[in-house]
DNA sequence: AACTATTTATAAGA
DNA sequence: TTCTTATAAATAGTT
């Protein structure tokens, strides 16, 4: 009959089939899930999803999310007063000596980023998702909202 | 019987419950879906949920995802060869004139910055998820990864 | 891609 | 906030 060898492939291959084919109902169930939460609760999601091949898949606004911290303190020079900077500890973060930026000091909070430490693989991946928000557009479920993002 | 403020207030903060009730029910669910399409497909998520009360809560383990791409090209001078970094089209990025940095390069990268665009919007998101995630670690469904992050 | 038996999530109530 | 449960939604296996 076959050989061990082809018997292998075609399991490797069904294997591998199945899982994209799982990986793509859930990522797009996942997607549709985060929707909804922000539909329903006035919530913000952001998220990213790399799949088993490597390949980024984003949903929700990340534009509209910042947009609404800004804009909820722009006469300010705290860009928030709500629970996400309202309590600074003593620890040791990446960013030191730049607590709240406004819009306009964000330069100096990129200046001042450790670049030493590990919190850059978040710098990083942050990388990696604009290119690949801008490269994969069209598996995202909300492309429009990531179009204008890059326009 | 009651008055009109006081009913008023009643519906009110029966609202805010059940929107309540409903974000946290439904981020746990979010979050679970998203640690199931991880573990059943071998891919990686990380996902940032801004409450209705703009309270952020993350999900997933953003180092292990990072390290995943440096891992499989510790000896190369490209962080990865997958997907993520194998396209760079010469549209203007936020990033310009680095366009695929390794670790010891990421100085670069970040001094390649260019702060007047709004892809800032962005790494200020970023530096709210992690004191977000800093700050509520409790709030999460993966402490311990988290955690770690922060140690 | 479509179907459907089964599993899973969740809204409402306690 | 947690538990229960009836109902709704997601999805694994199959065609």
């Amino acid at each position: 009959m076959g050989t061990g060898k082809k018997k292998i492939e075609i399991e490797k291959i069904t294997k591998e089939t199945s899982r994209m084919v799982t990986f793509s109902k859930r990522r797009k169930g996942l997607f549709k899930k985060a929707k909804k939460l922000e539909s329903m609760t006035g919530s913000r999601v952001a998220s990213v999803v790399f799949s088993p091949t490597g390949r980024p898949y984003t949903c929700g606004d990340v534009n509209s999310a910042i947009d609404r911290h800004f804009s909820a303190t722009s006469n300010c020079t705290e860009p928030s007063t709500s629970g996400l900077n309202s309590h600074h500890s003593n620890s040791d973060l990446v960013v030191s000596g730049h607590s709240s930026p406004t819009r306009n000091s964000l330069r100096d909070w990129v200046e001042g980023i450790d670049v030493e430490r590990c919190q850059l693989n978040q710098l990083f991946m942050l990388k990696e998702q604009l290119e690949g928000t801008r490269d994969h557009l069209s598996s995202m479920e909300d492309s429009e909202s990531f179009q204008a993002l890059f326009s």
